[in-house]
DNA sequence: AGAGCCATGTAAGAGGTTACATGATTAG
DNA sequence: CTAATCATGTAACCTCTTACATGGCTCT
């Protein structure tokens, strides 16, 4: 076990994580203190629900990996074996684990966020912070609300110009795909009738 | 004027196009035999519907046509002027509407692609081939139908492993917008109720 | 005089895809 | 013997974003 991990520049820049680096975190913060090594993230992301949200080559997994070792929200250290290749094995930090908090706590601006960002939240809360789960769903539920009620009011307005009906069609195609993600938010089990 | 196509090398590679320059070859075809330049095409995009659906920068806009340029989907020609920057003046080849005939024909396979892709092909057929305007519709509407029938089906098998409820929050929410397509599809104004 | 339009781009970087490289071990 | 598993990557190539560069002209 050699200790890889340098913190000599731990944030070259202000870190703009994405959904696969935030489900990164997630996981190695499901692993616990032991921490998780690069083949075994790789597997949940092609058995389990989780691949049914994200799809993750292993040359993305370990690329993200290495940005999050940058930033200082993972650390790494080797774990020699003789009969198989060596592990590189990763652990959470303290650092990691507020970025990650704070991204969980976040519910989504837009309506196309829902297919990937927002479930991936939801994932990661129940089974990470599930007091927080009627939380993250009311908060997401308040959004989604006011952008259907803004599409709403977009409709009243008269139709002008010559492309009025092409807009029409955009604007009740938004209309529909948020309504439809509003009625899933509210049938979504909470700590009410959980399972 | 002076021509400065050059014909050396037409297709590179099989063309593989993105919405955006589909997009851009539908333009060039309202525009007709004139052509029409760069500045021009970008005004479409910032006003009226089309930038509804689609934003595209400048740089990229330009990055595009070179692309289609190199394809052999474009001409370009440079337009002298006096008082204003010169102009290149871009025309659609019979290769490039073919292209674009080939990719209005074809319904969008996911229903995340209705957003953009399909939304596009609507514009665009309405535009320039209303009278196929129906059959993109049903064609769309049999997709989405035979996706939401499997959906339904998968959604029917009985749940198992340790992350069934996970995986059922994913299906019903895709259920859930690939149905609200299904409705906004046939909501839509056909050659019966046209305006 | 200054703002903004006209017209075409470049530069730099983030992010992603697809495919392959390596090399040992184990299961069928 | 062959294929798959374990484990970590590299290489080449797109795409997209964001911002800026240029320089003359017109409008207020």
């Amino acid at each position: 076990m050699t200790s890889t991990t340098r913190h000599t520049s731990p944030q070259p820049r202000p870190p703009r994580l994405g959904p696969a680096e935030h489900s990164l975190l997630g996981l190695l913060a499901s692993a616990g203190p032991d921490g998780i090594h690069g083949y075994d993230l790789a597997r949940q992301y092609t058995h389990g629900a989780l691949g049914e949200i994200i799809r993750l080559e292993s040359g993305m997994l370990y690329h993200h990996l290495k940005k999050l070792d940058r930033y200082g929200m993972i650390t790494t250290h080797v774990e020699h074996q003789t009969d198989r290749p060596d592990r590189q094995v990763h652990t959470l930090t303290a650092a990691g684990r507020r970025q990650l908090d704070h991204w969980l706590r976040e519910p989504v601006r837009a309506t196309r966020d829902i297919r990937l960002d927002f479930l991936l939240k939801l994932f990661f809360t129940r089974r990470l912070i599930p007091a927080h789960l009627d939380e993250l769903i009311a908060q997401q539920r308040s959004v989604l609300t006011a952008l259907a009620e803004s599409l709403r009011a977009q409709m009243q307005e008269p139709a002008t110009g010559d492309d009025a009906i092409e807009r029409r069609m955009v604007l009740r195609l938004r209309q529909a795909q948020t309504e439809a993600a509003l009625a899933w938010l509210e049938s979504l089990p909470t700590t009410e009738n959980a399972t």
